[in-house]
RNA sequence: GGCAACGUAGCUCAGUGGUUAGAGCGGGCGCUUCAUAAGCGCUAGGUCACAGGUUCGAGUCCUGUCGUUGCCA
């Protein structure tokens, strides 16, 4: 029965390009879960989109001197090309900054203040006379508190890695004109987080599928007290208030950014014509949502999302939050502003988008940080995907080119061997989908893996090139069962490696597309007889130089 | 300073109180040669950071120490 799965993923920030971290924490994860469920014949919507507004995207384009808008359209055609060429396959990547996203948040915000869960109080923030307009935190800075550095931000110390609040900075100025700026009393709208306090909890108490990190991040978060949060800033960038009176405020990015969710889904269900079909993902309660997202965003879908969703009282919520922990750059956190980072779209210039894939489902951060390398990187891709699948594919292929005309033998009689190897195929299928639907990507890339080494060994057992010239049978059978299990290899790391699958489906002779074949498996799907179309390696074996030449690039 | 997580083979990482702690890669020895010098077998390599404690039994639970990292003040 066909089942309805929300795959929604965090919404990046749309001022710098994506690099590694965040595709093996976030996007790569929900790629394969989609793709997963899509071959298996349920109904997927994914749905992500450039995260517009908030303070980074504004200081950038006036760092450039450029607008808000046209930082943000550079990089929103530039995500899109880059989920292309990796093959990140989201039924919509929209934006925040559109009218319909707008309005969903605005209905929501007025939803939310006519109930009383959202309400208006003062509060103090620096304030620039010369300017006339309230700064964020990001727009003061002065000498750290704690280190005594100069050129401390008003949310961060940059030196000592300490957060700070903007009033406890000394000789504060404002980052645009230098003025001092006064601290100054302003009006806010604040999100009712208290009020959801125990029903959050014991929503979360009942989740018990969830990862334990998240559950217990998740936990110790509301048990140390939810505190209202103000949703509104005193800037120009961003979505207005719905109500009268508040010309230069806007709705802060937090509050709205999660709940493009639901715009993207709305938007999406208009774009094909059916604009109530996003309704199925959202209130029939036999859909099951996933979020996609890294450790830092856990509070903010396990706990603010939630709280707006109970409190608009008619939307699931989340079914399970798979946060990944992060990976490392050689041994070092990655960090944007110290450009130590691997940016996706320079690897894709020059690399392939599987082996990419591979190497970062290998390592996925699910239960601690890991660490990416160069050397990691083509040592992977060398020594197991090419050696070990690679290779398997190449040499089956090779003898059926020469030795059967490039057609698919006819099996003859079934040795033992044989029949194990075709039960393991069963048995990969049964438990590689457990693992993908637990969210268990590494473990499910390992079984996968785990049966093209059991049919190395088996040809290794046949040897079926000695076969060919004393006993033909033998050797026919012995192929058509290794072709058998590449073509169970082919569904079962089609989610992790699609462009290589793709490929190898109409390699093996098939037409239809790949995703009509579900995820399905079984020895007579493999007509005897039919052209294998040989057209080269699957992968490419990496120069050992390769390691050198990037690690002086990003240690420039 | 407070809180939390982590510390397992040369490297990257699994490990649910229960045989003799695992995998992949790398190392050593051998076999094979269809294949992208790929494949297969055998093998070496661990005081599970350290010290206590609970338990019939601890890599796993508790306390402390050291180290690494993150979050918060």
């Amino acid at each position: 029965m066909s089942e309805k799965i929300l795959v929604a993923v965090a919404w990046p920030y749309a001022n710098g390009s994506i690099h590694l971290g965040q595709v093996a924490g976030v996007y790569l994860p929900a790629d394969i879960f989609a793709r997963y469920h899509r071959i298996k014949g349920n109904e997927v919507l994914m749905v992500s989109g450039s995260d517009s507004h908030g303070t980074p995207v504004t200081l950038t384009a006036e760092q450039k001197g450029v607008t808000p808008e046209e930082i943000t359209k550079g990089f929103q055609d530039e995500f899109l090309d880059n989920w292309k060429r990796l093959g990140i396959t989201f039924d919509l990547f929209t934006s925040t900054h559109t009218d319909n996203h707008f309005k969903v948040v605005q209905d929501i915000f007025l939803d939310l203040l006519n109930k009383g869960y959202i309400y208006k109080a003062p509060m103090n923030q620096p304030f620039c006379e010369n300017e006339n307009r309230f700064l964020a935190d990001r727009y003061v800075e002065g000498i750290c508190p704690e280190c005594n550095s100069t050129g401390a931000r008003g949310d961060q110390c940059d030196n000592c890695g300490k957060t700070l609040d903007p009033k406890d900075l000394i000789n504060m100025i404002c980052r645009t004109c230098s003025n001092e700026p006064i601290i100054k009393e302003t009006e806010h709208f604040f999100l009712k987080l208290t009020y959801f306090e125990s029903v959050l909890s014991k929503w979360v108490e009942k989740q018990t599928h969830w990862r334990p990190n998240v559950k217990n991040f998740t936990q110790s978060f509301i048990e140390n007290g939810l505190n209202d949060r103000a949703i509104t800033r005193d800037i120009e960038w961003g979505i207005p208030l719905p109500i009268d009176g508040y010309p230069t405020k806007r709705i802060y990015v937090w509050f709205e950014a999660v709940l493009g969710y639901i715009s993207a889904s709305k938007q999406w269900a208009k774009d094909r014509g059916e604009p109530d079909s996003w309704i199925d993902f959202w209130q029939d309660n036999k859909s099951k949502s996933f979020y996609f997202m890294g450790k830092d965003n856990i509070p903010f879908h396990s706990v603010i999302l939630p709280s707006i969703l109970i409190g608009c009282g008619k939307f699931n919520l989340p079914y399970d939050i798979p946060a990944n922990e992060y990976l490392n750059l050689q041994g070092l956190k990655f960090s944007t502003s110290r450009d130590w980072a691997v940016w996706l779209p320079k690897y894709l210039d020059k690399y392939s988008p599987d082996a990419l894939r591979y190497v970062l489902s290998a390592s996925m951060p699910e239960t601690s940080d890991t660490d990416f390398s160069w050397k990691e990187f083509v040592r992977r891709n060398n020594d197991e995907l090419v050696a070990t699948y690679g290779n398997l594919v190449n040499r089956v292929l090779n003898i059926v080119n020469k030795n059967f005309d490039s057609n698919i033998p006819s099996p003859y009689k079934l040795d033992i061997k044989s029949k194990d190897l075709l039960n393991e195929c069963n048995v990969a299928m049964i438990q590689v989908s457990e693992h993908i639907e637990s969210c268990q990507f590494r473990l499910a890339l390992q079984k996968s893996f785990k049966l093209a080494q059991l049919a190395n060994k088996y040809l290794e057992h046949k040897a079926p090139w000695k076969a060919v010239k004393s006993n033909l049978e033998d050797a026919a059978t012995t192929i058509w069962v290794s072709l058998s299990v590449i073509n169970c290899l082919k569904i079962l790391f089609y989610p992790f490696l699609p462009h290589t699958s793709t490929k190898l489906h109409s390699m093996l002779g098939f037409e239809d597309d790949i995703l009509s074949l579900k995820w399905e498996w079984n020895d007579s799907q493999l007509i005897p007889g039919t052209k294998i179309l040989f057209s080269g390696h699957l992968f490419d074996k990496l120069d050992e130089s390769v390691i050198e030449d990037e690690n002086m690039s990003i240690n420039k």
